[in-house]
Parts: C-alpha cells; structure tokens; sequence
DNA sequence: CACATATAGTTAGCATCATAACTAAATACG
DNA sequence: CGTATTTAGTTATGATGCTAACTATATGTG
C-alpha cells in the first residue's frame, strides 16, 4: 500500500470542508491520519517479510493454516475469504509456498475439484520464527522509522 | 494493499500474548484492526478512482499538485518525498498523466535536470469531479460494504 | 581545471495484484 | 438421466509496485 506521508494541513482540510458541505474536517483528518498510518505500517511488515523470503499474503496464508488447528485442512477459496485478496493470487501464492516446503497438499477429501492444503512442520517453524519480530513491529509507533528490523543484542 | 478481513479472535491474540510476553494483546488488536480497516478503505479508493481511469498515485500526485498553490512547479523527486513511493513509480505515474494531459511541464527552471511539472485546467477540473465523493468514501465506515460508487439521485 | 560524488529522472527486470477467461467437477432440476 | 448452473482452482493479460542500473547534469575538492 501507499498513501501521503505528508498529510494536506489542517488548514487544507478546513478549506476543502468550506468548499463542500459534507466534509467533515474531523472526520476526514482521522481517515487520512488512519491511510497514513497503516501505510507505513505495511511497509514495515512487507520489507521485514520480503528478508525473510515471504510476500505478506504468503505470510498471512501461514497464519491462517497454523493458527485454526481445529481443522486438519484447509481450502483455497476458504482462505481468499478470509482474505481480502482474489482466487489468483491465492492461487500464485500457494504455488510458492508449496515449492519452498512450507505448505503441502493434505488427504483428498469428497469434493475432487478442492485441493486440501496444510502448514508442514517446516511452514510452521519458520511461521514461529517470524511471529516475536511480527509483533514487535505491529506494536511499534507508526511515526517513528524503521529500525524494526535490526538485530536485537 | 491487502489484509485479514477475518481478523484472529481476541482470544487467539491472548493466545499469542501468552506464548510471547513482549505482546500486548490490546496493542496487537488495535493495529490489527487499523489495517484492516486502511485496507478495506484503500480498496474502496481505488476502485472508485479506478472507474474514472486514475490510480491511487496518480490521483494522489494531482492532489499535491493541486493543494499547493503557493507554487507554480513541483518536482517528481519532491513529489516522490511527500508520497510514500519511488521514484519509477513517479515517473511512471506521470507519463500517464502527462497522456492523459492532466500535468504538463512548467517552464524550465534552473536546473537543466529538473523537469517542473503543473496541473493543468483539466487535470483540475477533473480532480474537482472527483473530490466530492473521495471526501464521502474517506468518511464512510470501512465495515459496511461497498455502495459508494452508486449514483446519487 | 579534472575527477569523484551526488542528484533528477528514466529504463530494465522482476514480483504481485486484479479481472476475465478457462478446465473440471459438483449440483440442481426438468 | 441430461442439460444448465455453480463452484474450485488455474492460466492469461495488464496495471502497478520495487530495486538496480543507467544517462545526464550538478557540485565539491584537490
């Protein structure tokens, strides 16, 4: 994602309300601050994935596998949904998890045209190996740069 | 952008506050939540912007070169600074513009590098067109879905 | 002045996203 | 049953993003 860093002035803001009633200069500060700082957030997860060889929705794929364990098994379609993302890139995005051992095929199931996927051993460890600097990254200040990824001493 | 739309429960976050003690599940709650919401918001944006044949950047770079009237030139490189991209993004964002004749150079400035470049009258007209309802998606509730590109009566 | 370094912008190559079109299997219904 | 519709997943195509490498100009330093 991508949004302004450099958000339009209060003052800007207050013009635009001027010029349109239904502009709320309250309203339209906090969803411009709210772009903003997921913007820069994102940014953050994806360069801390992207060293660690994982695009977010792969990541996010890892997620979804490993942390609803009541089932053995999971379905493409199941986890675009639970996704914002579409069918294809689920679609890509498996293919390489798949070639890099993370994720494999699970038993056939009834249905022939579903492909029932599960995290492997290997895509869990490396899941858990990201999780405490995930966090670390999702509890940081948006405002303040990125020395997220760092080693710590 | 893309992001969870099915955000872990409360308590697979305590889950994972118990396993890791620098989480603080209601920190963790709150960024998950906030780019939740960014995404579902920038999907709106963009699909809007997308019907009027704009990207999110391009309309962006018209909104910078729009709300700065104190100056008659911007910079892509300056550009790029108040955004949160590279510099081929801009370039290539400006090609299109350029195309599409909403910017065009300024005159040459000092620097023979520098390629000044202004809005026009009908990139601004058409930024204008587009303003009322950006402001209205801005201040939408990400949660309820998407009726924003609807016609008003 | 000459040569090293920095900066403005573009081009090249690669990854990822989206929509649309496709294959194949499942379901619905006359 | 047989045909129509739906659903799971893939493939094709096009847009956009990034980094790295490039051209051309500017600046800084001996």
């Amino acid at each position: 994602m991508f949004f302004l860093k450099d958000l339009p002035t209060r003052q800007m803001i207050d013009g635009y309300a001027a010029t349109y009633d239904h502009v709320d200069p309250d309203q339209t500060n906090a969803a411009l601050h709210l772009l903003r700082d997921a913007s820069l957030l994102i940014r953050r997860i994806e360069k801390y994935l992207a060293q660690h060889d994982l695009s977010q929705t792969q990541f996010l794929i890892l997620m979804i596998l490993h942390r609803d364990k009541t089932r053995d098994h999971h379905l493409a379609a199941e986890i675009a949904q639970k996704m914002d993302v579409s069918k294809p890139v689920l679609s890509t995005a498996m293919k390489s998890l798949l070639r890099k051992g993370l994720i494999a095929y699970g038993d056939k199931i009834d249905d022939a045209r579903a492909k029932p996927v599960q995290i492997t051993p290997k895509g869990a460890a490396a899941l858990e190996r990201l999780l405490p600097d995930y966090f670390r990254i999702l509890q940081s200040d948006p405002g303040d740069a990125g020395q997220d990824t760092k080693e710590r001493p």
